[in-house]
DNA sequence: CACGGCTACTCGTATAGACGAGTGGGGGAG
DNA sequence: CTCCCCCACTCGTCTATACGAGTAGCCGTG
């Protein structure tokens, strides 16, 4: 392995008062944007770069530090380092809690990956009675205790998303929704045979980084952020009746929202 | 100064195959979350880690690396490193676009800006003639030629959002809409003055960390995404009118949506 | 008293070296 | 020929050192 990567990386501007790593990380950088590399392609090995910057490893590493907190790159101890590929993304459309959509039986979920030809998986299913937190006893209308429904979705084997849902216990408590499978439709069908007919969901949508929890239970990549949405459903009553707390691989969805001009 | 961090700040596992620097990250994290270090407060030198845990400074930067990309710490040279307060955010409601708050004036943002107390500042406004990216083009139904209307909104002097705007130019040219500034309502109600009455619009919302260009323009810090959001605006015959490409710093914004369950 | 410079402290950048651990292929043993 | 081991290469972790540059307070000079 005699030849550098010489052909594809310029040279450093030794009169530039940008430091020499950034540099390194821009000439990288943009040698990906131009496709020089291409998705899930293997960037030189820190030795070449070594060899072809003249500087010193822990330089190289710094450089690369950047593109993997930038979300382009992965490294793969004792292989290489690699151009992060664009995995598919999930889109979300806003009707899909439509109540045409609930009376299929399958989960939204299921449904939606199926028709994209994924491979569905919900995993580490917990439904248990708690306090809630302040805000979440807040947004339920100052319920004492609620039921709480966990899960984790998952497409072709990766974990995309964690939910976590909220009911008031005088509501949920000794029916399907506190079953482990609620049945056909998900609790918000339970939700209407129960009286409660849905009105409208609001939804609340952040963006972060992701806690080291987070990047456990979705096994995120270095550079890749979080959605985080927050899901109040309200009945016609006006009341809070569900509160569904997700936190999505950023990578991995794309919401759309539909917004009529009133 | 001869007291150590060590009231705060625990010893390392050395019989645990964690990391030296993730361990002492880890402590970190954990004396911040658990209030130790407040908002704006000032962690450890790194010259006192270095002392407290009997590692090498590179180790201890390393350490803070970890924090900095999770977005909870931001370091200031002469300083010292602080525990990122996590500044207010700004609400967008989905029915920021209804009509009735078109017919006020002034623009959304200045209106909404006002209302929570904040000085509001619009920057870097760019009115061109452009050839349309492949994408615009198709969401535009296939416009050879747009209308681009760029511009930077500010919060109390902080950048926080960078908005593009495309319109077809059959539809824009010679009009106010090609104007700086497009007059009162901004150019929804320009183009629904032109006979384009506004239906619907459709939003994408996508999260993702920023591209050196975005760090800039948003003077982000380390670890903050962004939210990247797609807006496009149909009127009642079903055409896309415009199309606004969004970037924002996503620790300014929650974005807040109402769904009907109908 | 006011100003300016010195100094001590902070983080930023860079070097050189060492060892560890995961991966994959080539070559030797059977 | 097949299997397995070893080795070369990869990135991961850590040490020790050096100098640069931004900040702020002290202190002496004028």
């Amino acid at each position: 392995m005699t030849s550098s990567p010489s052909a594809l990386l310029g040279a450093l501007d030794p009169t530039s008062d940008r430091a020499v790593f950034r540099q390194i990380a821009d000439h990288l950088r943009e040698a990906i944007d131009k496709g020089r590399f291409t998705e899930g392609a293997k960037l030189p090995s820190e030795a070449e770069l070594v060899e072809h910057y003249g500087v010193s490893r822990m330089t190289v590493r710094n450089a690369i530090s950047i593109l993997q907190g930038e979300g382009l790159v992965h490294a793969e101890h004792g292989k290489g380092v690699y151009v992060r590929p664009r995995p598919p993304v999930r889109r979300l459309a806003s009707d899909r809690f439509a109540r045409r959509h609930r009376e299929q039986g399958k989960s939204a979920f299921t449904v939606e990956a199926e028709a994209a030809g994924s491979r569905p998986e919900v995993d580490q299913l917990e439904v248990r009675e708690e306090r809630p937190s302040q805000d979440i006893a807040a947004r339920l209308g100052g319920a004492r205790k609620v039921l709480v429904r966990r899960r984790r979705y998952l497409l072709d084997g990766r974990p995309v998303e964690f939910a976590t849902s909220y009911l008031p216990l005088d509501l949920a408590r000794n029916t399907p929704i506190a079953q482990p499978n609620p049945g056909p439709g998900g609790i918000y069908a339970r939700l209407e045979e129960l009286g409660h007919r849905l009105e409208r969901f609001e939804e609340e949508v952040r963006a972060r980084m992701p806690a080291p929890a987070e990047v456990k239970t979705l096994r995120l990549a270095a550079g890749v952020p979080v959605i985080h949405l927050i899901r109040t459903a309200y009945d016609t009553e006006g009341r809070a009746v569900e509160i569904c707390d997700t936190v999505m691989a950023a990578d991995a969805y794309v919401l759309a929202y539909q917004l009529p001009a009133t």
